[in-house]
DNA sequence: AGCCAGGAGATTT
DNA sequence: AAATCTCATGGC
C-alpha cells in the first residue's frame, strides 16, 4: 500500500513560491545527495542553489530553488514568467513537492530505524534526508533500463548522452539546461538514431519498446497509480520488455512513491549491507530478505538511505 | 587482461 | 521457483 500523503504548505511571497518544509528536511543533506554525481545533466548545482527545467502540461520553466534562514524552500521562475498560470503554478510545486518527497512523514522510518542495529547509525549521519525522487515516469524508466548491470558514473555517462542527443534545453545566462526527450520524440526514433550512444543494442531496444508504450498512452503514470498496492503494480511493470523486478522496485521507489519498494537485487545495497556489518562477501538471499522483513514497510527509504553509505 | 558494475530475458533444473 | 547462461559496454 501506498503512504499518506500529508499536505505542504505553500505561498506566494515577493514573487517567490515559498515552501513550508516539513519536520526532518535537511536542505545541505538533500543537495549532498544531488551533487553525487557531476555527469548529471537534469539540473545544476551552484552555490546551494537548483536550478532545473520543469515541463508542466503546456509549457516548460527554468526554475531556481534555494532555502532561507527559516528552513524554507524558496522557488524562482525564471524563465518563460509570461505563460505562467494557476494549472502550470500548481504543476510546477507539486514537482517539487513530489521531488523531495516532502509530502511524507519521515517519522515512523526514524522510529523503525533507530532500533535497527544496521540502519541506526545511518539514520543519524542523515538526519533529515528525503527519498529524493524522479517524477517524470518516462525519465524514472530510462533512468532505470539505463543504469542496468553498469557502474553509476557510466550510467550518467549515458543518461547525458541521450539527453543531450535527443532532448532539448533552455539557454539562460550562457548555459543551458536541458528537458528530458519526451516519449513521443524517442517512439520515433530507430536503433541506427542511437550510434552515438555507447549503449548496448538491448537496451536501446528496451528504451524504444517503452516510448512507444507511453507515446500511445498504453503505459502511463496515472495508470500505475490506480493499483495502489505494490506487487500488482510491479506485476505491470516487470510484463514489459526491458522491466524486470530491479527496475520495477526501482521505479516504483523513486518516481511512484511505494514506500516498501525494494531493489532487493541491486548491487549498490549489496555493497553497503556488506560494508557496514563488514562481510567478507555480498550478503546472501537469504539475509536480504530478513533485513528485507525487518525493513518492512519502509523498505524503500532503508535502501536510499544505505545507498548513501556508499559515497 | 580480467573482473565488475544501482540486470534482463531465455533456458535449464 | 530458482539457479544458470548469454548479452555486451566501459572503468579500474
Amino acid at each position: 500500500m501506498k503512504a499518506h500523503k500529508n499536505k505542504v504548505p505553500w505561498e506566494i511571497i515577493n514573487d517567490d513560491i515559498v515552501i513550508k518544509v516539513p519536520k526532518y528536511f535537511n536542505y545541505e543533506v538533500n543537495l549532498n545527495y544531488l551533487m553525487r554525481n557531476l555527469d548529471e545533466c537534469m539540473f545544476k548545482i551552484d552555490n546551494n542553489c537548483v536550478m532545473t527545467v520543469i515541463s508542466t502540461t503546456s509549457n516548460d520553466y527554468l526554475i531556481n530553488l534555494t532555502n532561507d534562514s527559516n528552513d524554507k524552500l524558496h522557488i524562482k521562475i525564471l524563465t518563460n514568467k509570461q505563460s505562467l498560470n494557476e494549472q502550470d503554478l500548481k504543476e510546477i510545486v507539486n514537482y517539487v513537492i513530489d521531488w523531495f518527497h516532502l509530502d511524507y512523514d519521515l517519522t515512523l522510518f526514524y522510529k523503525m530505524a533507530s532500533n535497527d542495529p544496521l540502519l541506526k547509525p545511518v539514520i543519524k549521519d542523515l538526519q533529515g534526508l528525503r527519498l529524493c525522487g524522479v517524477p517524470n515516469l518516462f525519465e524514472a524508466l530510462c533512468w532505470g533500463i539505463i543504469g542496468q548491470q553498469i557502474n553509476l558514473p557510466f550510467a550518467y555517462q549515458l543518461k547525458k548522452q541521450f539527453v543531450t542527443t535527443f532532448g532539448k534545453s533552455i539557454d539562460y545566462k550562457n548555459d543551458n539546461y536541458w528537458i528530458f526527450p519526451k516519449a513521443e520524440t524517442i517512439a520515433k526514433l530507430t536503433i541506427d538514431d542511437f550510434n552515438n550512444i555507447k549503449m548496448t543494442t538491448r537496451k536501446k531496444e528496451y528504451l524504444l519498446g517503452i516510448a512507444e508504450l507511453m507515446a500511445t498512452g498504453q503505459l502511463t503514470k496515472a495508470g500505475l497509480r490506480e493499483h495502489n498496492d505494490l506487487k500488482t503494480a510491479e506485476k505491470t511493470l516487470t510484463k514489459i520488455r526491458g522491466i524486470g523486478p530491479w527496475t520495477a522496485n526501482y521505479v516504483l521507489m523513486r518516481c511512484l512513491r511505494y514506500e516498501n519498494a525494494f531493489p532487493i537485487a541491486d548491487v549498490g545495497l549489496h555493497n553497503a549491507i556488506k560494508k557496514l556489518k563488514n562481510l567478507p562477501e555480498k550478503p546472501t538471499k537469504p539475509l536480504l530478505q530478513s533485513l528485507g522483513e525487518r525493513w518492512d514497510p519502509f523498505q524503500a527509504y532503508a535502501t536510499f538511505y544505505l545507498w548513501r553509505t556508499l559515497y
